[in-house]
RNA sequence: GUGGCUGUAGCUCAGCCGGUUAGAGCACUGGAUUGUGGUUCCAGGGGUCGGGGGUUCGAGUCCCCUCAGCCACCCCA
């Protein structure tokens, strides 16, 4: 082919390739999100990549909008990929709450997309891991979500993490107070950002964008200076919302998080209550969460998530509250791979088989198939080459053990069990079911687990 | 989307005021070692200097456009 016909081979700015090095950390933390969801009684759905403009247009706000690919497809129909998992899950709950009934415990893994700009850590097609429970008010579920949150990153194997919850009634009770209920939006958006760029910025922003005084904006960072044990916190904060309902409902509520998250027994210092975070997503309601890693946490938060009460009114006449929270799968592997938390192997299968001896290809077969029918991953060198290169590449790719058969071993009928880590290695009678081979195998991953 | 920085081998980078055949380390392939990897030694392959255009006798080097990455804003996982 002419050089100028060839076409570069090329990615889209935010869209990546996924190498097995990549894929393999990728899909463990996926198993672990799939199992620490499991345990509490989550069950998998998926939805279409692709809805209706109409399902994503205006729910978390102008800017979600901004981000959204949207196009006309074949048909001449509006449609656009999905912007995040929560959006598209209070459409399918509205279509088939009635089948399902309530409480309708979902989680869902899968690709998003936004098309804002890429950095560390932010890409424009990535994965999320939600989890929801739609159709309950209790508070029982908003613990929960504190509590899954927790165990999934103990499971992952963090163990300096801070989940931050706060309740946006407290922020609501407390705009309502200084009569800036109608710019809660853009207040809150400021006062996010107060980790960031500091108290009187944020006031600045908040007089200039939210059209509040010095006054009003003062009164709202009042918040900021609380810190404390959760009691503590709770106490200085109940004066400040006393006056409104809602306020008052929010502290109520926040309390109840708080001792439930504790009743579970999670060490106090992994939840903190900042009622600062807002999160941007004008759908949440009540309770917010996002979690922060200690040892990085400027890459964002990890997991996020909160109550939106009001969110699938837009498809349903019908009342269905939801709570839940979002793992930002990508971004957890940047931070991991930046924390040194990413082992780089190249294959899963602990067990390699060189292709030692050019005229027992059967039998090297036999063997394989006999390990991979006691449950071991294994792999067969394609090609006769030397043995030490063979060797190599195992060591290279990660694998654990290697079985080694040549001329003088089929003459015995053994086969050398070989510790790639260790480099020792021990003959064991080769038989025709395997079983000697593969109790040493065992023996081995069990020794040695990963 | 706006602004800034960056782009040379698979990776990390060197390459002077533009000058002839573009370098290093690591990685890779082969050999030393015709049956044993992660150490050592030797050899080799691999680059139209992100892409396109311009200035120039001559561009990796200067200018413009474009693509991508990073940083800040914005927003967020």
């Amino acid at each position: 082919m002419n050089q100028s016909e060839r076409i570069t081979p090329r990615t889209l700015k935010g869209f990546r390739d996924y190498p097995p090095e990549v894929m393999i950390p990728r899909e463990r933390l996926i198993d672990t999100a799939r199992r620490v969801y499991c345990s509490y009684g989550f069950s998998p759905i998926d939805t279409p990549a692709l809805e209706y403009l109409e399902i994503l247009v205006g729910k978390g706000g102008e800017e979600t909008d901004k981000q959204l690919y949207k196009f006309q497809d074949h048909g001449g129909r509006s449609v656009g990929l999905r912007f995040d998992l929560t959006v598209p899950l209070a459409r399918f709950a509205a279509q088939h709450i009635n089948r399902l009934g309530t409480p309708l415990k979902h989680y869902h893994i899968a690709t998003v997309w936004r098309g804002e700009n890429t950095q560390r850590g932010r890409y424009r097609e990535f994965m999320q891991c939600d989890f929801d429970t739609i159709g309950t008010l209790s508070t029982a579920a908003d613990i929960e979500t504190a509590l899954v949150i927790h165990d999934l990153l103990c499971a992952i194997g963090f163990s300096e993490f801070t989940i931050r919850i706060n309740n946006r009634m407290v922020l609501t009770g407390l705009l309502e107070r200084l009569d800036l209920a109608d710019q809660a939006t853009t207040v809150l958006r400021a006062l996010d950002k107060l980790s960031k760029i500091g108290p009187d910025r944020v006031a600045e922003e908040m007089i200039a964008t939210a059209k509040a005084t010095e006054e009003q904006a003062r009164q709202i960072l009042r918040l900021s200076k609380i810190s404390g044990t959760h009691d503590q916190v709770l106490k200085q904060i109940e004066p400040l919302v006393a006056q409104s309902a809602t306020g008052a409902a929010g502290v109520t509520k926040l309390k109840e998080v708080v001792d439930g998250v504790q009743a579970a027994g999670i060490p106090q210092q992994r939840v903190v209550l900042d009622v600062s975070i807002a999160r941007g997503l004008d759908y949440y309601t009540g309770t917010v969460f996002e979690t922060f890693l200690d040892t990085l946490p400027e890459i964002g938060s990890i997991c996020s998530g909160g109550r939106y009460d009001d969110l699938a009114e837009l498809y349903t006449k019908r009342k269905l509250p939801g709570v839940g929270a979002s793992l930002g799968l990508d971004r957890l592997l940047a931070a991991m791979e930046e924390l040194g938390m990413v082992e780089k192997v190249a294959t899963s299968a602990e067990v390699f088989i060189p292709y030692f001896d050019p005229d027992r290809l059967h039998d090297y077969l036999k063997l394989a198939a006999a390990i991979r029918a006691a449950g071991i991953d294994v792999e067969l060198f394609p090609e006769p080459k030397k043995l030490g290169q063979q060797l190599k590449y195992a060591d290279r790719r990660g694998h654990r053990i290697a079985l080694i058969a040549g001329p003088d071993e089929f003459n015995t009928a053994t086969c050398q069990v070989k510790n790639l880590a260790t480099a020792t290695q021990q003959d064991v009678p080769m038989e025709p079911d395997a079983a000697s081979i593969i109790a040493a195998v065992k023996e081995i991953l069990q020794q040695h687990p990963k």
